[in-house]
RNA sequence: UGACCAAUGGUGUAAUGGUAGCACUACAGUUUUUGGUACUGUCUGUCUAGGUUCGAAUCCUGGUUGGUCAACCA
């Protein structure tokens, strides 16, 4: 049990809010959501799903300079991807009315003002953290006075940036959060979902918290960071005398070889180090699930993380991990040959080709078989011959013996090369006893290798990616060095693979494992002539 | 020279005053028509110094280390 889940159990053991539990989750949308959200809503919805509560999706959208409606679908989607179904959804600009209302209130009661200090004052005036902070001179002007100039703030009547409201907390209070801070900056921006209706916008403290109560939201679950923000998020609770919920901390996600912050994601889309904020190698929900990574994977992985307060920086394998255990059991099992080689049976009829049985996921027996088409002349993968094998080789060489998977046990005779001394053909004989299924074919052999048909495969790109980042940590940077000096310049690779003819756009899974390769998903680039793979992760080597 | 938060194997996370466990990683072995899967085993841990207690990873005090906070961002 995690502590979150103590502190619910005994909110419930002490019937507080009825012993109900209704959680949110509160993204701003001005990015595309990733692997570090996916633990969020995780948390937020599985707690509440854990205790037979709901959760609202809200979309803290009090900033319209870097709002936008591309990312609200994008939130939408990935949500529902993952798996999770929200109980209501609302935007923080819903409440926009509400929220002005109580900072009348709130001035009414002496406890907010209209600062016209610049920014720089303000600043200036709001000390360090090791130094208390000096009162405005506006400090103290009267109720009329402050409704008077916050209206007109809002009728428009000041220029961005001239006037802010705040609110009269302590200038001494060792923690920033608290040396009054501002309620409503000017902006006359247009808003993605108010328009121009309004010209003042709240800040994030003086909106989550409220929002939260309006919803009636219980366990008001966030990151770290807003730990110190917790002291102002009381105080306008109690202040204005509302529903109360209670804020609870937890470590954000951090991943080794990758980044996670919202702005250096966009920055690698932006500077085009990558295809776009769904490119296979971001950590972004929707570049995962390009990857071919699984909800279900991603979900079991977010369990296993587990939850704490201690910061942490997670092992990228455990990620891949849960992408394999889930795969193993889903992803339809195929042919593909990355890295060709040709491979002739000397001694198989010319001309003849003849099906053999390939069972389609041996974790899934209803996931049944298929037809192969077997010939004389293969495509192997080149790494499954060596001339010369070590001890713990034991693949094909020549005169060793291998199985072709669902067919014939071979030997390998000779091989053909070009003037460089690149093997152009491996030659095999067969043995006609050792076909699958047949008494024979249960003679011991070192290995079993894949192949697929040279007159029935079918050409395709494969993209095989590796980390982003060539250090476990790219936000750790020496002097004038940045993230973007840590990015691994090889890690996407192009190659032409032959697979099994019978994939094709009307007739694909969503998962394929390639035997003894890895596991790989169609890309959204195929196009009917064209299949194209991406890579998710390799099998255990 | 502030306040707040945190410290358990290489990485995460349990143990809520009573046998330090689990997962990942790494390495061995068994099974296997995937060098996959499954199964078994091995290695490695309570930041430090005191205190309370029959007994401390757990409680207390000091220290050390790491993180957060000084946006009209969220």
């Amino acid at each position: 049990m995690n502590f979150i889940e103590e502190i619910i159990e005994e909110d419930i053991r002490n019937n507080k809010n009825d012993a109900k539990v209704k959680t949110r989750f509160p993204p701003e949308p001005n990015g595309y959501l990733h692997i570090g959200h996916a633990k969020a809503i995780c948390i937020d919805f599985g707690m509440a799903q854990k205790y037979g509560g709901t959760t609202n999706l809200r979309f803290d959208d009090t900033n319209p300079v870097k709002e936008d409606v591309e990312y609200v679908d994008s939130i939408r989607e990935d949500i529902h991807w993952l798996g999770f179904q929200w109980a209501e959804e609302h935007y923080a600009s819903d409440y926009f009315e509400q929220l002005y209302q109580w900072a009348e209130q709130l001035i009414q009661e002496g406890l907010a003002y209209v600062d016209d200090s610049t920014q720089e004052e303000i600043s200036a005036m709001r000390g360090v953290p090791t130094k208390p902070g000096t009162h405005s001179p506006y400090r103290n002007r009267s109720v009329e006075e402050n409704l008077d100039l916050f209206r007109r703030m809002r009728a428009g009547e000041f220029p961005d940036g001239s006037k802010v409201l705040r609110a009269k907390i302590d200038m001494d209070s060792p923690n920033m959060h608290m040396r009054d801070p501002i309620m409503y900056r000017i902006l006359h921006a247009h808003h993605h979902r108010t328009g121009d209706k309004w010209c003042i916008y709240p800040m994030y403290d003086y909106a989550h918290g409220q929002s939260d109560s309006i919803e009636g939201i219980t366990h008001s679950i966030c990151t770290l960071e807003f730990e110190v923000h917790r002291p102002l998020y009381d105080w306008f609770c109690e202040a204005l005398k509302i529903h109360h919920p209670q804020q609870i901390e937890f470590a954000r996600l951090n991943l080794s070889y990758t980044i996670m912050s919202k702005r250096k994601l966009m920055q690698l889309v932006q500077e085009k180090h990558v295809m776009g904020w769904d490119d296979p190698r971001m950590p972004t929900i929707c570049g995962l699930r390009r990857r071919g990574y699984t909800p279900q994977s991603i979900r079991n992985f977010a369990e296993t993380v587990g939850v704490a307060k201690r910061d942490n920086i997670i092992d990228v394998s455990l990620l891949e991990f849960c992408a394999r255990e889930d795969l193993n059991k889903v992803a339809t099992r195929t042919m593909a040959v990355l890295d060709p080689v040709k491979l002739i049976i000397d001694n198989y009829p010319e001309g003849q080709t003849e099906e053999v049985d390939a069972v389609n996921n041996p974790e899934d027996p209803n996931a049944g078989t298929r037809k192969l088409p077997f010939g004389k002349e293969l495509w192997i993968e080149r790494a499954d011959f060596r001339e010369v094998a070590d001890k713990k080789f034991y693949r094909l060489t020549i005169g060793s013996e291998v199985r072709l998977k669902y067919a014939y046990i071979i030997k390998c005779t000779h091989i053909d090369k070009d003037a460089e001394g690149n093997i152009t053909a491996i030659h095999v004989t067969y043995d006609p006893e050792t076909k699958s299924g047949l008494p024979l074919s249960n003679r011991k052999v070192k290995a079993t290798i894949h192949w697929v048909n040279v007159n029935h495969a079918q050409e395709a790109e494969v993209r095989l990616f590796e980390r982003l980042f060539n250090v476990p940590d790219p936000d750790e940077c020496e002097e004038g060095q940045t993230f973007i000096d840590h990015i691994n310049p090889d890690s996407l690779h192009v190659t032409k693979a032959f697979v099994e003819e019978t994939i094709n756009l009307n007739n694909k899974a969503d998962y394929y494992q390639f035997e003894r390769t890895g596991y790989f998903c169609v890309d959204k680039d195929s196009t009917d002539g064209h299949l194209v793979f991406n890579k998710t992760v390799s099998l255990k080597q």
